[in-house]
DNA sequence: AAAAATACATACAGTATGCATGTAAATATC
DNA sequence: GATATTTACATGCATACTGTATGTATTTTT
């Protein structure tokens, strides 16, 4: 075992490698969008040659793939962070959304998670991310807030919930006061908690 | 003057060519995506050249705005159609609704219309769009209902219901039964058309 | 120590995009 | 009605990107 800096197990390397790639396409993905982004300049930005990024990832959108799930896993344990804490279900629902807003605002990831994913990568795909980094807390605080287990009507409510909780995040990136939206939003979730979902 | 059919007017030539390469690329843009098809394959389709096609639209961005804003204006036009003969405000909204779900029913237009379009020509892009298509029916509908002018936060609710609209017409366009989203979204306009909107 | 697997690096083939340049047909002008 | 000008293409080219094939240095396993 030698003590040069040059030795680097494999698995050093591999985490640098692909730390560096998603660094750097995730800024390059934010600032140009996916379809404008070329792999040089990825590699470039990064520091590696385009041979590193083949071996690491299938293709370009593989990459984009990893970009993303990371990125919805921070967002979701964003959510989850804000949540813990709170005294009743309804409560979980109102800070998770404050955290959700909070979350989006980072630059970039309305873009990232709202436009370039479901298009590059298709809505089922996302869903799956979403899914599989725990993006089911709305569903969750839902079904915690009417004190009943998840059933398809309220996954089809907490879907329709996400889509405007979604379209509110990327109306706010694009300019809209935060408030206005912020506000619908919370009126929305008010109405609905105080309204039996069964009709 | 020539009775020659190979004569033809210089508009007649450019709608020929033009509808044609829009019938194309619609295809196409649904079938395979818009990152995925290659003007050559649009072109061969429409059995025009890379020139015609170069000589009608700036870019392959700018074919597929065209393919965007006849789509959307199409979509617009269904809606209108169904909502005329509506008795009140409301029943102009849910026959609306219902239009705009036909409407989104046909094949490869929640891929166009939600998908590829916010991505590649962006929100802001789109919104435009779907105002110059006519596609403040549903804010109408609201502000009808309510009796009241659009102000910001009928403009807000308008906004995260029409994303509600879209996420379920993407959720039937990927499998997931009508019914369902439609009775939700229903049930969603009924809930929030019997609430006072003001706090 | 040798063998095998891993992590790259480099070169290449194929294809797409947008533009530049050329030409024929249509329309405007005189 | 002849000529000038504009319009509607057609073709070739320069550039750039993607994915793969192939070669090499390290690391890990045997």
């Amino acid at each position: 075992m030698q003590e040069n800096s040059s030795r680097r197990s494999n698995r050093d390397r591999t985490e640098e490698t692909r730390t560096a790639l998603l660094s750097a396409a995730r800024a390059l993905f934010i600032e140009k969008g996916y379809a404008d982004t070329g792999t040089p300049e990825i590699v470039k930005a990064a520091n590696v040659t385009r041979g590193a990024l083949y071996h690491h990832y299938r293709d370009k959108e593989d990459l984009f793939r990893a970009v993303i799930e990371r990125e919805a896993s921070m967002v979701s344990a964003e959510i989850g962070r804000s949540t813990v804490s709170a005294e009743t279900p309804f409560d979980a629902l109102a800070s998770g959304s404050e955290a959700y807003f909070d979350a989006m605002a980072t630059q970039g990831r309305t873009r990232l998670l709202l436009l370039d994913g479901p298009a590059v990568l298709g809505p089922e795909e996302m869903s799956r991310i979403d899914r599989e980094t725990g993006g089911g807390s709305l569903l969750e605080g839902l079904a915690a807030h009417f004190g009943r287990t998840p059933d398809p009507e309220m996954k089809t409510l907490a879907d329709l919930l996400s889509a405007a909780f979604d379209r509110a995040a990327l109306a706010i990136a694009h300019g809209a006061p935060r408030g206005n939206y912020e506000d619908a939003m919370a009126k929305l979730l008010r109405t609905l908690a105080s309204t039996d979902t069964r009709i």
